[in-house]
DNA sequence: GCTCATTCTCAGGAAACTCTCAGAACGTGG
DNA sequence: CCACGTTCTGAGAGTTTCCTGAGAATGAGC
C-alpha cells in the first residue's frame, strides 16, 4: 500500500517567526524522520496547513499577526485534524495556555530541550491515534531497566526509582542511544534546554547522580569511556 | 572537469579564509574520495554552493564577511540539501554552535585530526541519507580485528581490547589502510591533531602501544616496514 | 513567605592518558 | 661481522579527564 516512503511519514507543520527556532525545532524533527514544514506566521501557516494536512503541529503562541490559539481554531475549522504542541515564553501567558490546550493538545515553555521535544510530539501523535507505525508504546526498555514516558516512572528491577526531571531525561537519552557512546556534548546538546550556556562538566554531575540510583544495582549500566563520552551497556563477561 | 567518474562521487564544499586550513581540509578529503571545492569567503560559498550543490559541506563559523549560520542558512534556502560539519575555535563561539547545530549537523572544534575529519564527514553523509555508496554501517574489520566506530571498541578474536583515544585513533587509521604502508609522518598528520609540533617518534611508542595490546594474538598484524612506515597486514606465513 | 526539591557551580583528589627521553634491540649496508 | 642508523619499549613527568561532595541559587508548592 506504501507507494513512496513519503505516505507513511508523519507530517509537522512547525509555525514560529523566530527563524532560528524553527529551523532548530525542523531539524531535530526531520532528523527523528517526521516530514517537516515551516511557516513564521499565522497567514503563512493557514496556506501551508490547508494543503500540507499535518498530523501534529509545533504552534508558538506569540506570532506576529495572528496568536496560536487563533491559527489552532481555524485550522481545524478547515477540517484538518491535528494535534498541537503549544510554544510559549516563561512568562505571563501560561496560564492562558494551560486553559486552552486541553483535550488532545499540550504545551511546553522556551527554552526547552530538543529531546523533550520530540518526546512530547511523539506522545501527542499518539494520544490522537495517528501513531499507527511507531510500536513503542510509551515504554522504553534496557536489560532490566524500565522507562515509561507516559507516567515518568523508571525502574530498575522492578523497583521504582525517584528522578528528578532532568535525571529522567537524561536516562532517556542515554536509553535511546543504549549501546552506542554518546559525548557529553552530545549529551548537553540534546537533554539541557537549547539556551544552556554552563560547562559540560553538569554532564558529570549528573552521571552521577544517575549512578547513585540505577546502579546500585548490579550490575552498572553506565560505563565511562573515557575522552569519549558515557555508554549504557550490560557489561561483558 | 571529467564527467565520468564525477557523478557517483560525493561533492563537499569547504569553506575557511584561512588557506593553510582549507587546503589542509580539502587535499585530505580528496585523497578518500570526495569531489571537492573550495571558498575564503560567505559570498563565495554561496556562489560555489548553488552551482556545485554539495552534499555535505565543512563551514568555518567564523568568516570574514557573514558567519557560518547564515551561509548555511542561505544555502539551504536555495534548496540545497546538504549536511553542515561546522568549525570553531575552542573559545567563544562554541556555545552558539552548540543550539543550532542539532539534528544533521555536527561540529568540531579547531585544531582536530584530519581521520577525525573524514570519519564525521562519513558519519553526516549517512545520516542525511546521502551515503548511498558506502555500506560500512559503523563497523570496520580487518583479519580478524573488529573495529566499531558507534560503541568505540576494538576486537580482536572477538575478544575487546581496551585501547585509549589516540590508540583507537591510529588502530581506525590503519585498518583503513590495511595493507598499504603507510609513513609515520602520514600517521602523524591524519590521526594527530593537526597543531601538533611534537617528534614523529611518538608513532613509534603508539605502535608499541597498540601491539602489546592487539599483537598479543596471533599473528601479528602490524609490521614495521623498515625506513619506509607501517603495514597492517595477514603474515605471509 | 517558608520549605524543600532541584539545578548548577566549584574544587579536591584519583585515575587515565599523552608525551618525552634514553637505553636496548634490531636490520642493513658495507 | 661490524658499525651505524632505525626502531622498540619502559619509565616517569606533566597534563587532562573524571568523579564526587558541598554549598549557593533558583523555583515550585504549600
Amino acid at each position: 500500500m506504501t507507494t513512496t516512503a513519503q505516505k507513511t511519514m508523519q507530517r509537522i507543520l512547525v509555525v514560529d517567526d523566530e527563524s532560528s527556532i524553527s529551523e532548530l525545532i525542523s531539524t531535530s524533527l526531520r532528523f527523528v524522520g517526521f516530514d517537516v514544514r515551516t511557516a513564521a506566521n499565522g497567514a503563512q501557516a493557514l496556506a501551508i496547513a490547508e494543503e500540507f494536512r499535518p498530523h501534529a503541529m509545533v504552534l508558538d503562541v506569540m506570532l506576529p499577526d495572528l496568536d496560536g490559539f487563533e491559527v489552532c481554531k481555524k485550522i481545524r475549522n478547515e477540517g484538518v485534524d491535528t494535534g498541537v504542541l503549544f510554544l510559549t515564553a516563561k512568562d505571563g501567558m501560561e496560564d492562558k495556555v494551560k486553559g486552552l490546550t486541553l483535550g488532545g493538545d499540550d504545551y511546553m515553555t522556551k527554552p526547552f530541550s530538543l529531546e523533550e521535544l520530540v518526546a512530547r510530539i511523539r506522545a501527542l501523535l499518539r494520544r490522537t491515534g495517528v501513531d499507527h507505525i511507531e510500536i513503542d508504546d510509551e515504554k522504553m526498555r534496557f536489560a532490566d531497566l524500565e522507562l515509561d514516558e507516559a507516567t515518568h516512572e523508571v525502574r530498575r528491577a522492578g523497583q521504582l526509582l525517584d528522578l528528578s526531571p532532568t535525571e529522567f531525561a537524561l536516562i532517556r537519552y542515554l536509553i535511546i542511544n543504549a549501546d552506542r557512546v554518546v559525548s557529553k556534548s552530545q549529551i548537553l546538546d540534546h537533554v539541557w534546554q537549547y539556551d544552556f550556556r554552563g560547562d559540560a562538566g553538569i554532564v558529570e554531575t549528573y552521571i552521577s547522580y544517575l549512578r547513585k540510583k540505577i546502579d546500585s544495582f548490579d550490575p552498572p549500566l553506565i560505563h565511562t569511556v573515557r575522552g569519549v563520552g558515557y555508554r549504557l551497556r550490560i557489561a561483558p563477561k
